[in-house]
DNA sequence: CGGCATCCGTGACGATACTG
DNA sequence: CAGTATCGTCACGGATGCCG
């Protein structure tokens, strides 16, 4: 049983802490902000994490109501887990830490791993404002976005599920250009850095912007 | 020499908690955000973390380009910690982390240890979009807050350093509802709950609310 | 095979004592 | 005052094994 070490202070800052503030933990919020993950997608998209520490840690955020475990319906009837309310609520957070850490990112060391979904928060952050479902493609891989979206999941691994309100086609440095706010979004489809497909009225705010 | 243990993903929010994900790191950012500090007076306002922990950090920090080292002119001549612009970039990371904890902030636990400034983030949200010098006074203790900053430290410990453009006083239940929205700043004046004290912009402002 | 539990070596952490 | 030294304990990472 993981004995919880707490900081003990009356401060809501290191409450949080007391929560979220063990290794992995955050890097799991963001891998189920993606929606509902099995425990071996989750093992396999968190390079390091060795398999005790993630079911302690799942545990624990299921423990303190962050997450929750929910058995699929068969066929393929699995374990997932997922974010709830309080869980996703930590998007703020997560989004604070990427845009500070945008600026230590540097160019990909060749020990760094990289997923696709890993630059949903960053391009999420640069289509603040708008609202829709948005797909994207990069050379690692594609995913997909829930623009504005204020329940379920913020964004998720593959194709977008139905009929996207815009495709993106882009590639990483014009994803971390985004990000780091040296170019706006206007600016990068103008310069063709930014392909946008589908008909919905974000792909024709982003193609007018 | 600390040996760093990076998460090595090609991801901002990984990259960031590469810097300030471990254990008392982003709690000395909380300290330092008050302006310089002493070793002791650090260690003295973060009870329970060990002495080696914490030169180790402030190390860390050092070598990471989030603080510096000083030295304070005679008299009283000591080594004093501050924050530079880097580390000040952290705010944001502690108001997002605090506004979640805010929710698991319930009543004071005996263990809990208190200090006065450590209610001088969640003021600075309620705070949010005015400008300038507020003294506070708390049962706790006087902290003041140099709302609007743009550089230098964003809080500091005692009564304000020269006329403040606002005082307020009031108390650890009223500072908590404001934090959690419970309470606008205004209906709090209204109600009686905070007393506003000095005559610069600021304090109309609040009258006036 | 997915989903953990167990074991083990290493390093981080916390408490105390001690030193310039 | 500002740390360093020492030491016991626990958390972490890696590997392996078990069980449905």
């Amino acid at each position: 049983m993981s004995r919880r070490r707490s900081y003990d202070q009356y401060c809501s800052a290191a409450r949080a802490l007391d929560l979220v503030g063990d290794r992995w933990t955050l890097l799991i919020v963001r891998e189920l902000l993606a929606g509902p993950r099995r425990y071996t997608d989750l093992h396999a998209d968190l390079p390091g994490v060795s398999t005790d520490v993630l079911a302690s840690r799942l545990k624990d955020m299921e423990r303190d109501g962050l997450a929750g475990r929910r058995r699929l319906p068969p066929p393929g009837a699995a374990y997932v887990y997922e974010l709830n309310g309080r869980g996703r609520q930590l998007l703020p957070v997560l989004q604070a830490l990427g845009a500070w850490g945008q600026a230590e990112l540097g160019a990909r060391r060749p020990t760094d791993a990289v997923r696709a979904h890993w630059f949903a928060l960053p391009l999420l952050r640069a289509l603040d404002g708008e609202h829709g479902l948005v797909e994207v493609r990069l050379d690692e891989g594609d995913f997909h976005l829930f623009v504005g979206a204020q329940e379920g999941p913020v964004y998720g691994d593959g194709p977008a599920p139905g009929e996207p309100d815009a495709r993106l086609v882009l590639d990483v440095d014009t994803c971390t250009a985004l990000a780091q706010g040296e170019l706006g979004l206007a600016d990068a489809v103008r310069a063709g850095r930014i392909e946008v497909g589908g008909d919905g009225t974000l792909a024709k705010t982003l193609r007018e912007a």
